[in-house]
DNA sequence: ATTTAAGCGAGACGGTACGTCTAGTCTTTTG
DNA sequence: CAAAAGACTAGACGTACCGTCTCGCTTAAAT
C-alpha cells in the first residue's frame, strides 16, 4: 500500500494554517487597511485589485495573500478595524454601544434610526460596506462572517432594547423582539442597499409608528 | 456631476445605440440567455465569464458586445425572459399576476408570502436573482433597472392590495401603502438575502400578524 | 472521425498545435524579435522576461505565449530571422553561402576561419548567439534545435569544402571530413564560448596548419 | 555610524567580507553541497532554487547567502568538492593525477580520452557540470572560475604529457602544446556539450590518429 | 562561569516575473 | 451586413523565488 500521499491531514490542522502571526507586521497591516479602504473610496470596488492595494500600501503581495483569503475578506477586516477605530475614538469602550433607553421606546428608536440614516449616507463608510454586502450575497462564507460581524452586534442592541421595553409593558409580551426588530430594520436595510425609495427621517419615524402600532385601525 | 470620462461621446447620442434590432438573430439571443442561466447555476455568478456564455451558446463574443454592456446585464434580460416564459407557461396573460383578494386581508397575505418563501428557495431562481441583486447593489445603473424592471412590479401588487383593504377599511387611511408593505416584504428580503434568520411559513406569518396589529398592547 | 480527444495526440500532432498561423499579425512577430534581441543586448539575457519583451514591443503577454514556448524559443527565431535578414542584405540568395575554394585548401580555411573569429567578437551578435548557446546546454530539447538550424548548416559547408578537397586528392580518401572539420572549428568554439584562451587570426592559422598537417614529424 | 547607504563601500574592502570562517557549520556546508548536486539532478539546474536547496538542507536561507554569492556558485563549489572526494576515494592524493606515460603517445591518448567518455557519460557528473558549463558561458565571472578550476587543470595534463612527447622527439618541436591538444579535446567536448554528435571511442581513437598524423597524404 | 557575539534555522518582508485567464476591440471569413 | 471565429492589447490573477531582514536559539570564544 503506498503511504505517500500528502494529504491525509490531522483533524484538528486548519486548512491554511495563519503562518507565525507573532512575527506579522503590524505597519504593513495598518498601511493594508488604509489601502483597501481609499482605494475601495476613489475606484469603487469592482476596480480595487489586489494589486492595487498591495501597490498603494507598499506591500508585497503575498504579504496580502499570506494573511487573507481574498479581496473581500481584507475589505471585511479593514471596515471591522475602521468601525473599532471610529468607536475607540467617539466613545471609550468599543463594545458598550448600547440604544439609549429614556423610557420612551417609539422616540429612542426614531432617535437611533435617524442617526442610521444619517450614518447610512457617509460617504466614507457607503462605499465598502455597500461591497461587503454584495460580496456577501454571493459568497456564503463571506456573507456569514460579514453578518456575525458586523449585522447582529447591531441588530442585538434592538434585541436588548426590546426586551427592556417589553419587561416594561411597553411590548406585548408574545412578541419576539428578534422579529420584532426587522419591522424597521430591514425596510430601512432595504431601501438602502437596493434603492428602492429614498431615505429620510420621516420615513423612519414612519417605520417606528407602524410598526408600533400596527396597520389597522384600532 | 462628473466630468471625468474619458471619450467626449457626442451631447445627446447614446454611447452604443443598438445596430439594426431587425436583423438580430433570434436563435443567437436564444442561446445566450440559456447559456448565461445554466453557466451561473453551475459555477456560480463570479467565474461565469462573457466568453464562457459565448463558447457556450456557440456564438461569436462580439455578438455579446454588440447587443449587451456587461455580463450583469445579459443575465438580467435572460432572467426577466426566464420569468416571462414561466409566467406563460403558468398563468396566460403574463402581466396580470396580483395578491388575490378573498376580502380577509391577512389570510391573503399570508399566503402569497408563503409562496414567495417557497420561490425564493427554489435553486432554478436562486443563483441568478441573488447575483444580479448583489451587482446591482454596486452597480448602481444595474441596480435601479434591476428595482424597476424586476422589483417594482412585484411591490405594486402589495400596493394594489393594501389599497384594497384600505378601501374596504381594514387598514388605517392615513397609511402609506408603499412604507406599510415593506413591514413585511423587506425582512424577508433581508432574510433570504444577506441569510440573517432562516425563513419559514411560520416566520412571515408572525411578520403578517405583527405588521398588521403592532407591537404594542392594545 | 472525431478529433478532439485531449490527451493521446496521433503520432505528427504537434504538442500545442499552432493558431490559425494565417491570422497571425507579421508587426507584432517583427516588434518582438526586435525587442528580444534588443533586450538581450542591453541587459543580457537571464534579465531579458517575456514580459519585459512584450511590454517594449508593444504587444501583450499572450501574444509571445501563443507563439512560442519559451523565452529562449523566442531568441531563437529572433536570431534566425536576424540571420536570414543579414544574408538577404548581403548576398542575394540565403541559401547559398558556401566556403570559397580558390584550389588552396588550407587558404581558404584560413580565410574563413579567420572572417569566423571577426564575426564572434561582432558584439551584435555576441549576446543572443552565447545565451542560446547556453540555454540548449542544459535544455535538450532547444539545443537540438539550436544545433539543427544554426550549427549544422554551417558545418556541412565545411563538409562540402573538405570533400571537393578529397575529391582534388588534397585529403586523405580515408578522413571522415564530419570528423575531420571539428579539428579547427572545435577549438575555436570553445575558446570562444568557454574563453579557456583568446582568439586571434595567428591562432586560427595555427590551427590550419596543425589540423592539415598533423602533430608528429613528417 | 550609518550603513545603510547601499554604494560608497570603502576602497579596498571586499563587497561582502566573508563572516568568520572558523565559526562556520561543516555540516550545514556538507547538507547543502549534498541537496544542491542532488536537485540539479533530480529536477534539473533551472528549476533548482536556493530556497529549495536550503529546505532539503535543512538550512536557513540565509545560510547559503552567507556563504555563497549565487546558486552557479554553491554548485561549482559542491561540484569541485564531490571531484575532490571522489579523488581521495580512489586515488590517494588529489593533485597528482596525471595522463600516463608508456612511450606510445598514440595509445596513452586514446586511453585518456576514452576514459573521458565514459566520464562524462556518468549521470552523476553529466547535470551538474553542463549546468554550470552553461552558465559560465553566459556569467563571465562564473565561466572564468570554471575554466580556471575544472578546466585549466584537466587541459594543463595534456600539456605535460605533450612536453614529454615533445622532449622523446614524438611531437614536432615547434607545435604549441596548448593549441594541440584543443585538436582532440575541443572536439569532445563540443559533441558532448552542444550534442552535435554522438560519441564513442571509436570517435576519440579517430580523433587522436587525425591530430597526430594530419589530414593530408603523406 | 559567565557573558558576549557570532552562526544558525526559520520565515515574514518588499519585490519581480511567471504563466494563465478574461476583458473588450478589431479583423477576416462565411452565410 | 450580422454572425462565428479568434487574434490582438491590456492587465489582474495567484504562485514561486528572489535577496534582505529580523527573530530566538545554540555554541564557542572572551571575559
Amino acid at each position: 500500500m503506498s503511504d505517500q500521499e500528502p494529504a491525509p491531514a490531522p483533524p484538528v490542522a486548519p486548512a491554511r494554517p495563519h503562518p507565525d502571526a507573532t512575527r506579522r507586521s503590524d505597519r504593513s497591516r495598518r498601511a493594508i487597511y488604509a489601502a483597501a479602504l481609499a482605494l475601495v473610496s476613489e475606484v469603487g470596488y469592482p476596480r480595487t485589485t489586489i494589486e492595487g492595494i498591495a501597490a498603494r500600501a507598499g506591500v508585497g503581495k503575498q504579504t496580502i495573500y499570506r494573511w487573507w483569503s481574498s479581496k473581500a475578506d481584507v475589505l471585511l477586516e479593514a471596515f471591522l478595524d475602521l468601525g473599532e477605530q471610529a468607536a475607540r475614538a467617539a466613545g471609550q469602550d468599543p463594545a458598550a454601544q448600547a440604544i439609549p433607553d429614556t423610557g420612551d421606546l417609539a422616540a429612542d428608536l426614531r432617535a437611533v434610526l435617524r442617526a442610521t440614516v444619517d450614518e447610512l449616507c457617509d460617504p466614507r463608510f457607503e462605499a465598502p460596506s455597500r461591497a461587503l454586502a454584495a460580496e456577501g450575497l454571493v459568497d456564503e462564507q463571506l456573507g456569514r462572517e460579514f453578518v456575525a460581524k458586523l449585522l447582529d452586534p447591531s441588530l442585538q442592541l434592538y434585541v436588548d432594547r426590546l426586551r427592556a421595553a417589553q419587561d416594561a409593558g411597553q411590548i406585548r409580551p408574545d412578541v419576539d423582539p428578534r422579529i420584532a426588530l426587522e419591522l424597521f430594520v430591514s425596510p430601512l436595510a432595504q431601501r438602502w442597499l437596493q434603492r428602492t425609495a429614498p431615505l429620510s427621517h420621516a420615513y423612519t419615524d414612519t417605520l417606528v409608528e407602524y410598526a408600533l402600532y400596527g396597520l389597522v385601525p384600532r
